[in-house]
DNA sequence: AATTTCGGCAAACACTTGTTTACTGAATGG
DNA sequence: CCATTCAGTAAACAAGTGTTTGCCGAAATT
C-alpha cells in the first residue's frame, strides 16, 4: 500500500490523493485501506518515516569519515547524488510534502529535518575547524549546511529527470558552494 | 476570481483545488471559470505572475542600494521579513507549488527564478569584492544567495503563523549565515 | 443604430469520491 | 480444537466533481 502510494505521488501531491486512488493502484478494495490507516495524512507520516530512514544513514556515513575539507566536500556532494538517485520517489516526497498541503505530514518532516540539524551540529562540533565556535555558530553551520543538502537534492532530481548533463552541473556548483562556505568556516571570528 | 483561488490555497495547493470550488468561493458560476482559464493550471501560472512581480521589486531594492557588508545583509534581512509578512499569501503559494505536483507551474516557478539568479549575479558583478571572479563563480554565488532567500522565506513564513518569537530567531540566524557566506567570498581564490 | 464581443447564468451529463456496514476466510494463539 | 484476531471483500450512501450546452443582458465597436 506505501509502494502504491508513492508510486501515485510521482506527479501528484499528498493533498489530492484519494483512498480509492490509493486502494485501486494496490489492486485493492476502498476498504481495505482503512484496515491501515485511518486517514491518509498517516499514510503520509508512514511515508515520511521510511523516506527518512534512508536519509539517516546517508548522513552518517558522510560525518562519520574524516579528511581534508575537499575530499569531504566531494564526498558529500557525491553520496547525495547517488542518494537521489537510488531513491528519487522518496526524495521527490519530501521535497513535494515539506511545504505541502497536510499540516501534520509537514511538521513530520520539519521535526525530522531539525533532528538531522542537531546531529550534524553534534559532528561539526567535533572537528579541528570548529574549535571555539559558540553552539549558536554552530547550530546556523549546521542549518545552512542541511538547507543546503535539501535545496541540492531537489534540484538534482528536477534536473536528473529532463536532462541528465544539467545534473552534473548542478553537482559542480554546489561543491563551488560548499568551498566557499568552507573558506567562510576558516576565517570566522565569531559572532 | 485569482484572489479567491490564492485565498483557497492558504490550506490546499493547487492540485487538491476545484474548479467549483474557486468559483463558489468568487461567488460565480462554474461555468464562469472557463471564461478566464481553460486550467486550473492556467490560474496557477498567472498566480506565479502576480507573485513574483511584487518579488521582482524587492530583490532590486536591496541591490540598488550600496553599502558596507554588514549594512547589506541587514537590509536584505529586513527586506525579506517585510515582505513575507506582508505577501504571505503569495510566498506561500510559491514555496507550497515550487516543488507541487502541477508541472507547468514549477517551471514558470523555477524559470522565474532562474532570471532572479541571474539578475543578482549582474549586481553581484558590480561590487568591488568581486573584483576577479569568473562568471561561474558570481553565478554560483548568485544561486547561493537566491536559495538561500527562498529557504529562509519559506521558514520564516512557517515560524510567523505559529510562533512570531521564533521568527526573529530565524531572522537572526538567517544574517549569521549571510555573515558567514560574505566572509567566504572575501577569501575566496577563486576556483 | 446595429452588431459583436464579453462575462455571466442554470441545468444537465456521467463519473468519482470517502466512509460505513455486514460478511468471509485464513492465520494465530491458548 | 476452538476462539479470536487479521486482512480482505461487495454493496450502498449521499455528495461532490469537471465540463458542455444553450441562453441572456450589458458593454463596446463599428
Amino acid at each position: 500500500m506505501l509502494d502504491a502510494g508513492l508510486h501515485l505521488l510521482a506527479d501528484q501531491n499528498l493533498a489530492s490523493l484519494g483512498v480509492r486512488e490509493v486502494t485501486r493502484e494496490a489492486g485493492l478494495s476502498p476498504a481495505a485501506f482503512y484496515r491501515h490507516f485511518p486517514d491518509l495524512a498517516a499514510l503520509g507520516v508512514a511515508l515520511v518515516e521510511e523516506s527518512l530512514a534512508s536519509l539517516h544513514v546517508m548522513i552518517r556515513s558522510v560525518l562519520a569519515e574524516a579528511g581534508g575539507a575537499e575530499e569531504l566536500i566531494d564526498r558529500a556532494v557525491d553520496v547525495i547524488e547517488r542518494h537521489v538517485m537510488d531513491h528519487r520517489a522518496h526524495v521527490r516526497f519530501l521535497a513535494r510534502e515539506r511545504h505541502g498541503g497536510v499540516r501534520r505530514v509537514r511538521e513530520a518532516i520539519d521535526a525530522e529535518l531539525g533532528r538531522f540539524a542537531a546531529e550534524v551540529g553534534e559532528a561539526l562540533a567535533l572537528q579541528p575547524v570548529s574549535r571555539g565556535w559558540s553552539g549558536r555558530d554552530l547550530g546556523m553551520l549546521a542549518e545552512l549546511y542541511v538547507d543546503h543538502m535539501v535545496s541540492t537534492a531537489s534540484a538534482l532530481l528536477e534536473a536528473v529527470e529532463a536532462d541528465p548533463t544539467r545534473a552534473q552541473r548542478i553537482a559542480a556548483t554546489a561543491r563551488l558552494q560548499l568551498r566557499l562556505i568552507s573558506v567562510g568556516r576558516r576565517h570566522w571570528q565569531g559572532s
